[in-house]
DNA sequence: TTCTCTGCAAACGCTTTGCACGGAT
DNA sequence: ATCCGTGCAAAGCGTTTGCAGAGAA
């Protein structure tokens, strides 16, 4: 935890307890979670933790670059601490969110003259690879 | 309008008088409009049309592959009549989606063995080039 | 008749806002 | 003393659902 309480310091974020540990639950998955999701998770170890806090500390690390905001499926905001460039998968299925390598340059569209993107997104929906062996959900 | 019957009728859907107009209100542009949108838009012409006809409406034409949902920013669904392989720009600053083109088989990432999928897109979140040369909103 | 479509009103789920308390600076 | 972070409750907004009446087949 020390280490995440001066990684946050140094982006520019006061490393309160609430934020420690919702990085920490942010950072240590890669089931890409929502707002709800890491409310769930913390709130037996935080019994007075509040979604509120949840929804504003996640907003607060998408604006400081250690989130980023994936709408992939238009009913919830998932979030992703891991900022480097890859693609998501969403299995219609089971719901799970995955992530997947692209090929360097891929995403370096040509944009019409004038347009400049901060952020590239490649989402894809389908069925994984155990929903398609057959495991229902 | 009687091309668009014809149309609808050929992919399943029955023109009725709300469809065909649904349709042709969101076929009829590149805002790639939210139901919202739609339902303003038609609301003078069609005072009795109700917000849920146009929300089912969408689903339906999304189910019958003539549009494409456009989660690109977590707020409202968007939607696209042109159902071909192209990306999505969203200007922060003004909140319009453009399209632009992408290159053939940019689009075909490697996933993992197993997975399969049936929709992907490529989003973009930038400034577009009208909001880059000043012109607030 | 029977089935589908439409539309109103209410409900729903995710997220944001207003406000007050408490702790840090 | 001031500022910032937290948390509760309520509101907000996009969307869906329940239900009834109108219309097509």
């Amino acid at each position: 935890m020390k280490r995440t309480a001066a990684f946050l310091a140094e982006k520019g974020i006061r490393p309160s307890y609430q934020r420690l540990r919702i990085y920490g639950a942010l950072a240590g998955t890669k089931e890409h979670p929502s707002a709800e999701t890491i409310y769930r998770e913390l709130l037996p170890e935080i019994p007075s933790l509040s979604r509120t806090t949840v929804y504003s500390t996640l907003a607060l690390f998408t604006r400081h670059g250690l989130a980023v905001q994936i709408p992939i499926d238009g009913e919830e905001m998932r979030y992703d601490a891991d900022t480097s460039e890859h693609g998501h998968f969403r299995c219609s299925s089971c719901g799970r969110v995955f992530d997947f390598p692209i090929a360097k340059g891929s995403l370096a569209p040509e944009l019409p003259a004038g347009f400049k993107a901060e952020i590239v997104q490649l989402f894809c929906v389908g069925t994984c690879a155990a929903c398609a062996a057959g495991e229902e959900e």
